[in-house]
DNA sequence: GGAACGTGGATGATGTGTCAACTATTCCCG
DNA sequence: CGGGAATAGTTGACACATCATCCACGTTCC
């Protein structure tokens, strides 16, 4: 229904309307730039990067601290083989370390070094801090509101009916955080 | 101010309320998602990428149709290297094409070619419409203020005082869009 | 004129994301 | 049991972003 260009039968364009112009426009701004501060400040005061510590926020937040290569990939909303390529680079550096599933020989576990589990309480407070200090300290309770509905509405729409299809990604559970919910970094 | 790890006076860390926690994953998942579909959607509809397309509107922008290298870096609010290396790979594929300069010998200009005009006219319709159907049919006109508001508050906050001055980047204008304004791909 | 410094831009190394094969295992069905 | 199909994961090639560095040119000031 979307996807086609210039259907003939109808060529002329419904460009966006004024205002919606508007708020894209300040939209895709806004993103760009809250992306690009972010992972900055991440690799700045922490040495990971916003994946690295989207990964590890999955670790921490399993008991066990280890979890399997596609559930995570299906959490992240990840392809495969971003996470192995990942993963493969973070065990590298000693944040994570791959094991081998006994109870299926073709599936492997990642697991949270010591290592890993210092660099993610190390960056946990400064983010979230940041994320406050960036975006909720500005914003109204109504705003906060109307941020998430807009979001869950675009965000289902992605992920349901034609979109999803097009995309034929693992689906959805839950994605990257600020706080590891009731995991903290308190005592450190 | 931020940006400090574990401030020592203050050893507790203020995370998120939970109804913000809830905004923020929304959102970060919503951004996610929306970038990746977006993306997809140019490449497998137009062969170019969002990255492309952010130049060509930028020159289709211009009378003329030729920018100097640094106006494209501030007005899209990229690094130098990366308009450079860019600029490289589009004008490997024949949608730009590189110029001195000759009232300045340092300088050079990107000139829009035939065939990058072509290239956005055929991708900005089919863009258009895929937000229009991702995001705007979906809002109401409330939501759509709403969400001006928070992107202008947010990318304001980006571009004034600390956070400006650690990023040290160009000072900005006027970034990617959807409509190239008034020119258009009507006719085609 | 020329040294010092700033500016416009290119380049190479490295880390990261995507796509398309590919391997190895398990599942399923006869 | 045997043989395909599905599943879990890896790998390599390529596109892309970032960083540091470099070079050519311009400006300023002596």
């Amino acid at each position: 229904m979307m996807c086609q260009l210039f259907p003939y039968a109808e060529p002329v364009t419904r460009w966006l309307e004024p205002e919606q112009q508007r708020a894209w426009r300040a939209y895709v701004r806004m993103q760009g730039e809250l992306n690009a501060h972010l992972s900055r400040q991440m690799s700045v005061d922490s040495d990971i990067s916003m994946a690295d510590f989207a990964v590890l926020v999955q670790l921490t937040d399993t008991r066990d601290e280890r979890v399997r290569v596609l559930e995570l990939a299906r959490s992240l909303h990840w392809e495969k083989s971003r996470i192995s390529h990942h993963v493969a680079r973070m065990e590298k550096r000693g944040l994570v370390r791959r094991e081998n599933c006994r109870s299926d020989g073709r599936g492997s576990f990642v697991v949270l070094t010591d290592q890993g589990r210092s660099a993610i309480e190390a960056a946990a407070p400064a983010h979230a801090e940041t994320v406050r200090a960036l975006v909720f300290d500005l914003l109204t309770d109504a705003e906060v509101v109307a941020l998430r509905e807009i979001s869950e509405k675009v965000f289902e729409r992605l992920t349901t009916g034609e979109c999803a299809a097009v995309v034929a990604r693992c689906d959805a559970d839950d994605p990257m955080e600020v706080v590891p919910e009731e995991s903290g970094c308190p005592e450190a």
